[in-house]
DNA sequence: TTCATAATTGACGTTTACGTAAACGTCAAC
DNA sequence: GTTGACGTTTACGTAAACGTCAATTATGAA
């Protein structure tokens, strides 16, 4: 009873279209079993289904597929000499690294995001309590008194929503 | 003495291409000024700077142009109104959800690599005391005893490498 | 049996993010 | 007075990652 899945149930489940995934396949990040008549039908295994969530994972993370493909590779292949150990360790330092770095880039930028939460909520309690009239609950208008500068930091930048769908988290 | 640069020394400084420059002026993330005859040369602000190392750093996260473009519009436009003030804070929010999110991501291939660390340190050793007759320093060779079984673990995934270069950090 | 549903293989189209010439202007240096 | 180094526009090319048909085939329900 070994698990396996159908090509739509793996689309449903990762929010992807059925030629996405045979195209992921042509890459050669899936390998499914081939069924029915003339093994026309894909059957995808557990393996499969774990190397297509690494992929999606990696593309949340800005990796192209055959960047992806080579990493997940690298992992999935053997390490049975003491010269493959050695290799692998090497490689995964350079990967931890570079993971590191990256969080560091996002660490910055939920800092910045903090830094504008706190400046816009001081900002918008200011303008409240300056416009203390008939305020019950409605607390925004348009106070086109004091423009209420704002502050020229930078930015921040965010991640997310490439395809507009559901972000089938990991 | 307001710091300007010219196309090449921000081509230099973040290891881009004066194509790529361009580029990005063309979906209207940055706006040089003109100078020179007939302003046909370019001079770049301080701001520009900023706004293209986001850019960058947007890519690095995995964003789009266009999106790395919108963002920085939010967060580069007015908000003089309380009701721009709130709706802000409803954005910064969501980002920051997304941001964490992000950050989750990242969390557990970190986990999942000092994982693979762990266990491909252990291997080492064992097989290094295994194989114990003239060992001084060079402590990798070819075991092939026991095969010491890869952990079918899943795997992780790692950013950075996207355009092969020196990964101008933010 | 017939109709809908789900699957398949081409094969061409599309969007993004630039690369890569081609052909030309400008200015300092030699 | 020509040679670089640097800048410009116009324009076609390209790789990645699918979308979008079209033309089949198989299966199950009505």
């Amino acid at each position: 009873m070994s698990t396996t899945f159908s090509i739509s149930d793996l689309a449903k489940e990762f929010d992807l279209t059925t030629r996405a995934i045979r195209f992921y396949e042509d890459l050669g990040l899936l390998q499914p079993e081939r069924t029915g008549p003339g093994g026309r039908n894909r059957v995808y295994s557990g393996r499969d289904r774990t190397r297509l969530k690494l992929t999606l994972r990696a593309k949340r993370l800005g990796l192209s597929l055959t960047e992806a493909k080579d990493i997940i590779e690298m992992y999935d292949s053997p390490r049975d000499t003491g010269a493959q150990l050695q290799k692998f360790l090497d490689v995964l330092a350079a990967h931890r690294k570079q993971v590191e770095e990256q969080m560091a880039d996002l660490q910055a930028n939920l800092d910045e995001i903090k830094v504008h939460q706190r400046e816009a909520k001081a900002l918008l309690a200011k303008s409240e309590a300056h416009a203390d009239k008939a305020s019950g609950k409605p607390a925004s208008k348009a106070s086109n008194k004091g423009p209420v500068k704002p502050a020229h930091k930078p930015a921040a930048i965010v991640p997310g929503k490439a395809t507009g769908k559901k972000t089938a988290q990991a």
